[in-house]
DNA sequence: TTAAATATGGACCGAATGGTCCAATATAGA
DNA sequence: TCTATATTGGACCATTCGGTCCATATTTAA
């Protein structure tokens, strides 16, 4: 792919209809479009878009081709639908595990240090969606490009809010660029997942973690 | 791609015969091998190894289907040659960079900057080869994982030598972890540029520069 | 001039690609 | 029960994929 983008609008309103609830009687549907998207979500996130087949993505998903195509258009559809279905989820989970934290500072550290986790574990690093993306198409599609950018912004926002937290428990400088900040941290965040995907070891993932986390308090 | 590797030794020298500078008479190669790799390379740079087709391969080398199968042995053995490429001519352009430079840090400084000049620039960013086959690939095939970690060493020697010179230079701290440094450059290199591929402008780039440079000193 | 060695272009390969289409099936409301 | 509406599986599509192979062209050394 990372090709020009067709000229037709991908607004996938038309093509999707999950959106409405019922409406008209007829065959209802047999499987739950969510669990569809993060099956197919599983496998764009292991193995890039243009790595992914459609034999994969019904395999993943367990739809036949017609099902997929008529619920979702085709395969560059799916693929921003699974790209905001992740940022939205990534989204609110992180949130959660904000309010959860105690600490600002605490919680930015948590999650800069699941990435060493994943240079840990013995399994192929997946990284992020969104990074992922950002690396394989750059500004290629501007479909994609648009999703890529929400995700990227919805990341920054997380941060932020953890760092105004930490901002008034007095964990960081009183008068520091928050916004510049919650950007560095994202940029640090996907630095160190391509890392780990580049096979660097866990102890050396850690210390770049620990440098990251000096320069914000 | 990003499947497994194939189970044969991938010892090029046994298909690239290149390597022998005439030895046996016969046809004289026509096209110049080294000039050949540029152009793959650019190919791949910008459009990944799966986004890469043969066809496009073909023209932008300008050789024909034999001719690169008998020199290179295959896209994959061709991919490995372009990464082994890279990785030695960036070494070089970065360590010749440095050695012109006055401050350790100042070049440092510019080598992060640049990244910030694609998001400047109109065209499409293509990122850092090395970090862009770590994302693509992952750790998923050994023979590509091999070549990306060398690339992952070349570029931190060349800020460790950086770094030490500006520690020769006192422009850091006397005893801060060089090595530990070095790898935070890289780190913070490649999530510069995923930034810049995701789309964020050359502000936000800058500032993100400016936070790691404050981190170093 | 001949033989050996190499380069080259293109035909050809099977497999896989993303995508379309339709007949058969199943369900809800009238 | 009948009809309208959807879902579903699979046949089918042209195209492209990476890769092999061979006949031919070209060059060097003997």
């Amino acid at each position: 792919m990372a090709q020009n983008e067709p000229a037709l609008l991908n607004i996938d309103i038309w093509t999707d209809w999950s959106y409405i609830e019922v409406m008209a009687s007829g065959r209802p549907q047999e499987f739950d479009s969510n669990k569809v998207i993060w099956a197919a979500m599983d496998t764009f996130w292991s193995n890039g878009f243009d790595g992914t087949s459609m034999q994969q993505l019904l395999k993943s998903t367990g739809l036949s081709k017609s099902s997929l195509y008529q619920t979702f258009g085709g395969k560059q559809e799916l693929f921003i639908r699974c790209l905001e279905e992740y940022t939205l989820a990534m989204k609110e989970k992180l949130l959660t595990q904000l309010s959860l934290s105690k600490s600002g500072i605490g919680f930015i550290r948590e999650v800069l240090l699941s990435a060493a986790e994943e240079a840990k574990a013995s399994s192929i690093p997946k990284g992020c969606l969104i990074m992922n993306t950002a690396t394989e198409f750059a500004q290629s599609n501007a479909a994609v490009s648009r999703a890529v950018n929400k995700g990227i912004e919805a990341f920054r926002t997380v941060f932020l809010t953890a760092l105004k937290k930490a901002r008034s428990a007095k964990e960081i400088d009183a008068d520091a660029d928050l916004d510049q900040l919650s950007s560095y941290v994202v940029s640090s965040m996907s630095g160190i997942k391509s890392m780990v995907k580049g096979g660097v070891d866990e102890k050396a993932v850690r210390s770049i973690v620990d440098i990251v986390m000096r320069s914000l308090s």
